[in-house]
RNA sequence: GCGCCUCUAGCUCAAUUGGCAGAGCAUCGGACUCUUAAUCCGCAGGUUCUGGGUUCAAGUCCCAGGGGGCGUACCA
């Protein structure tokens, strides 16, 4: 281990060395010499010549070793698969045609502890390729992909907010009081300020604080956390967008979260018509607008009011198969029968609008439809993707509608808003009209890589620990 | 939470009705100067997830526990 070299200079990429002697002819030589680096993927043995497939960041690129010219040949041939390996030799074609280097110096820079899997299979073992996702980085280039897909995706969606204007911000993780949706938190505690926390299952409530205090234009990529279910499309933590637009409605905030969705596709997949679990998905703007209620009546020849009597709604939900309970009001009920009869036959996209209010306790309520708010839900591949609204900019209708919300707790809803009363005083001091508008990056970046569960877009994803 | 499925060598997988636990690759030893999942010869490699039970005999059947997967519920 000693002898491991704390630095190495390296001066080419399998890619890059693919791409720029991509017209060398079978058995040429080019005189170039470079120094790569990366790791052992296959090695074939044929006697005093040796051929090696090294991988790095970028791609795999043929070694050729023979006892003629590298060094220490014999320890050469007897590396293991999986070590990790910087290489300098000249670049040739062999006469096979295989873009290779000719070793005149190699070093070992790491070693693989234990054996290497597979040469063919790889790693499919669900459970060893989460636990040990260095091991499936390495080993199946899907997964590598789905990664450097994703970061490409954030990055994209950071460039295009910043060219509009918007202010990237980091607001806090530890909360007081957890707030800005409705999802049961992870609760830790403050030793110096002896006091309970919460891990954030939103960053809203903090950026609407910013935006009263005059970043009209703010965003927020950040991890929140969920002490809720797994399943293929849910981790505990996981990351969101969320951003706030002054002065702007849910109407100008459809057409951001379209056009960026659809620029993300392009930049992404190279098409707006991307494919999604072998069925195809045009993301191309405008993307079709659909009340909730439009949509009832259409799927279920049921036209439904938020005025109608409360236990007519109740009947009409268990009859479509809604668990009712005491405290679902009329809105709660009219959500619960667009979920049961119309959300699995959407395939989208489609912006769902107007959302009863008392399900949407920080949406702004309709300008024309009492009872119901200017809140929106894009549904894509049949998946709720995202989730925006005009802001209630009332603080004291906001007040009441966490007290909604609190009785609604008291009534046995663990998931129901508590009462933030700070966020009413910052209300208090003037939040313009705004959009805001929440996105679930782990599920775009499922979309938009074409990838059935989550746990193939988080690096670590949750899982039990290790016993002993 | 609940239901169903699954766990065998480092990796990927076999093992007929319950009848000596195997192969390929990797590792180790050997042959080979144009291979590319190289090939060929050889050695070694196991608490069949754990603990009980039934049986002359359990990888296989039963019970309990653990890990994982999928579905469902809550949610993004």
């Amino acid at each position: 281990m000693t002898d491991l070299p704390y630095r190495y200079e390296v001066t080419a990429t399998a890619a890059a060395l693919n791409e720029s002697h991509a017209e060398l002819g079978d058995g040429d030589e080019t005189g170039l010499f470079v120094t790569v680096a990366g790791r052992l993927m296959l090695r074939r043995g044929q006697g005093k010549l040796v051929f090696g497939d090294l991988q790095d960041r970028t791609g795999r690129i043929q070694l050729f070793a023979s006892a003629k010219v590298c060094p220490d040949f014999h320890e050469f041939a007897a590396l293991n698969l999986g070590d990790w390996l910087g290489v300098t030799g000249e670049i040739i074609k062999t006469k096979r045609g295989e873009l290779s280097i000719r070793v005149t110096a190699w070093d070992v820079l790491a070693r693989w502890g234990g054996t290497f899997p597979d040469k063919w299979h790889g790693l499919t073992d669900t459970d060893a390729r989460y636990r040990q996702r260095y091991i499936d980085l390495w080993v199946n280039d899907g997964s590598r992909q789905a990664f450097v897909d994703r970061s490409r995706m954030v990055s994209a969606t950071r460039r295009w907010l910043e060219e509009r204007d918007f202010l990237e911000v980091e607001t806090p993780i530890l909360h007081p009081i957890p707030g800005g949706a409705l999802a049961r938190p992870f609760e830790t505690h403050h030793n110096a300020l002896d006091t309970e926390m919460f891990l954030r299952i939103a960053p809203e409530l903090y950026l609407k604080r910013l935006t009263v205090g005059g970043f009209d234009k703010v965003y927020e990529i950040g991890r929140v956390f969920r002490n809720e279910g797994m399943s293929t499309r849910h981790n505990p933590e996981f990351t969101m967008l969320e951003l706030y637009w002054a002065y702007a409605d849910y109407h100008d905030g459809m057409e951001l979260t379209e056009q960026l969705i659809a620029h993300l596709a392009e930049q992404i997949t190279g098409s707006t018509t991307i494919t999604y679990d072998g069925r195809e998905v045009d993301l191309s703007t405008p993307w079709e607008r659909r009340t909730m209620t439009d949509l009832i009546s259409e799927h279920v020849q049921l036209d439904l009011s938020i005025e109608m009597d409360r236990d007519e709604l109740a009947k009409i939900a268990e009859d479509v198969g809604v668990q009712v309970k005491g405290y679902y009001g009329p809105g709660k009920l009219i959500l619960e029968i667009y979920e049961k009869t119309v959300e699995a036959h959407l395939w989208g996209p489609v912006f769902v609008t107007d959302y009863p209010k008392e399900v949407s306790p920080l949406s702004r309520v309709h300008r024309d439809k009492p009872g119901f708010t200017e809140r929106f839900e894009a549904i894509v591949a049949g998946r709720e993707l995202c989730n925006g609204f005009s802001e209630l900019i009332d603080p004291v209708e906001q007040l009441a509608r966490f007290e909604a919300q609190a009785a609604d707790r008291d009534a046995g809803d663990a998931e129901a808003m508590p009462i933030d009363r700070d966020y009413v005083r910052a209300l208090e001091h003037g939040l313009p009209p705004t959009f805001g508008l929440g996105i679930g990056i782990d599920r775009l970046v499922m979309l938009l890589t074409d990838t059935q569960t989550i746990r193939d877009v988080v690096l670590f994803p949750t899982l039990r620990p290790e016993q002993e």
